[in-house]
DNA sequence: GTGAAAGCGCTAACAC
DNA sequence: GTGTTAGCGCTTTCAC
């Protein structure tokens, strides 16, 4: 792109400022005091002649760093963007920058790819959204000399985290509707990681708690979608009244799939979600849900990744609780059921 | 981070394999040829030793990045998130990595402050999310000696770019409501920039190119929840039987604002979207869109900067056509108005 | 093919 | 405060 028309450095602009180059070095990182006539001499030259010092001389030269790679599974549906916002958000806010690589599968290659790709930049450090199974074998993959820090709703023994309290928020939800009157509550899950995920062990355990039966688990996809085809499955299971989604954009599939059979929500069957998808509040009914605050999760995130870059020491995690929202598509089950306590 | 644990370099690569300096290079590389021997005694020295080259020096030993940047003021909502996404996918092919900068506003500083930290990155180039005034002020901040692209569905004389051909589809979008009997369409408008956006422009001609009656602008904001409070004002509008919405999730808005003042979805009016955002088919009723397949705007975006990168020849531009969808959303009015042909 | 020598454009000691 | 001297860890000539 240039050429012939050499880069500027610090040299041309030492000249023309009349300046040795470390001066000119000392206006750039403020590192010490140049006096203000010098430092109006450099910064007009710098002015002029438009330098912009070289990012990989300066990290050379000074063996530091200032961005964070992000690897994910995902970018692009909700959590996970609005995630690595986030992190964007609180990494600008340090003066570092953001680097993000999306591992397309947890197949063994792909996520050796991406790794790679990722490990090529000169970053201060990682966080891994670890969110599904893409997310959990990156994190594996991922030198031990390198600061890490997951992003996850379920704990990471060996690396710091941001923990998101799933389970705690997942088991309210459940609990609730049991005290409406419903006399279980089925599951649509998300794809689970190696670890059955926080959402549906938060369910399990309410219904346990309170002697209710534990109908078998259903499976989604990421995509909205194949909520559709399990909505439409549930509308024939006998007894289904109340539905706790592993997410709001599943969710809104069960809705329609229960629509289509003719059922309502929340008259015939309650549907709750999980995140608070910024649909979900648009949706008809609105749809009750426990809240994320994802941006916040990113956030976290980066304070984390400065601690574990900075210092010595251990690196303490941290946790983020979901606020359960109530909204129009719960309600009590119509008709009552003949066990009441 | 290493502290006492010294850094891993070349050097140390090169004397464990017993080679030299350059030969270590030369397979990192793969530059110029090296005996399969000497190529497995590095590469095994390489492995042992854990060895990651730095991409600083490489980067100023070369003088070759492989680093593309993008410039957003969103990178959450569907049509952002989706466009990066698909600049990491196409980026990641060509060995690139990819890092984002958020423009929280138009504002002069909230602008220049992303300019700059973009700027303080070695970067081949950077790619600017020109759907906001956001974007469009950071594309004119941007050093002309930087390979720039735009991705934009308003054309930027200056720079290469992938126009969106909006204007087409919601003129199209247009036309085919009025040719199912509507009078005419009301138009609810995302934020404008500079210059007014295809869409608008679109649906302004085929209603004057039709001869019907062109009403108000209604001016939604990026957030769906405004959608409802037009949609609410709508509903008291007489006469009001078709509106085609700047994006789907203010349609979604609008459809629910109409719904809370009584209103039905196409029954009493036809609501269509723009984008295809991954919900628009699972809403109720499912919602008639042009679709953008904003994964390959972003795919061209980095094609077209590989260009503008790699040659001194002018780069060519790229146009992306969306595709209009027909779903519930739309239908004929219920009551036959009195103007007919 | 391979090694020696010479930088890439900065920052970090170190004197003054 | 300011300049001088050394690198940072690689890639790139250039000989051989």
């Amino acid at each position: 792109m240039d050429r012939g028309a050499r880069t500027i450095t610090i040299i041309d602009v030492a000249a023309k400022a009349g300046v040795s180059v470390p001066t000119v070095s000392r206006v750039l990182t403020g590192a010490a005091r140049v006096s203000e006539k010098r430092r109006r001499l450099v910064l007009d030259a710098i002015e002029e002649l438009g330098f912009r010092p070289s990012a990989a001389a300066r990290m050379l030269a000074s063996r530091r760093t200032k961005a964070i790679g992000v690897l994910a599974g995902d970018t692009s549906h909700y959590g996970y963007a609005e995630t690595i916002r986030g992190i964007e958000l609180a990494a600008r806010a340090e003066g570092h920058t953001v680097s993000i690589t999306l591992i397309e599968s947890a197949d063994e290659d792909a996520v050796e790819r991406s790794v790679a790709l990722t490990l090529t930049q000169a970053l201060s450090g990682v966080i891994v959204l670890k969110f599904d199974p893409a997310g959990e074998a990156a994190l594996e993959r991922l030198p031990s000399d390198l600061p890490v820090v997951a992003l996850s709703g379920v704990p990471s023994p060996n690396f710091p985290q941001v923990l998101m309290a799933e389970e705690e928020a997942a088991a309210e939800l459940t609990t609730r509707l049991l005290e409406l009157g419903h006399r279980t509550v089925h599951h649509v899950r998300i794809p689970p990681g190696n670890h059955e995920d926080g959402r549906t062990t938060g369910w399990r355990r309410a219904l346990t708690d309170a002697g209710a039966p534990v109908p078998a688990v259903l499976d989604a996809t990421w995509e909205p979608i194949s909520g559709v085809r399990i909505g439409r499955a549930l509308a024939a299971t006998p007894d289904m009244t109340a539905v706790l989604c592993g997410n709001d954009e599943i969710a809104m599939g069960v809705m329609r799939g229960l629509g289509e059979m003719g059922l309502r929500v929340p008259a015939d069957v309650s549907v709750v979600g999980f995140d608070d998808h910024p649909l979900a509040q648009i949706w008809m009914p609105s749809l009750t849900t426990a809240r994320q605050d994802f941006a916040d999760l990113g956030a976290r995130g980066v304070k984390l990744l400065m601690q574990a870059a900075d210092q010595t020491e251990e690196v303490g995690h941290s946790v983020a609780h979901p606020t359960v929202i109530w909204r129009e598509s719960a309600a009590p089950p119509r008709v009552t059921s003949e066990a009441g306590e």
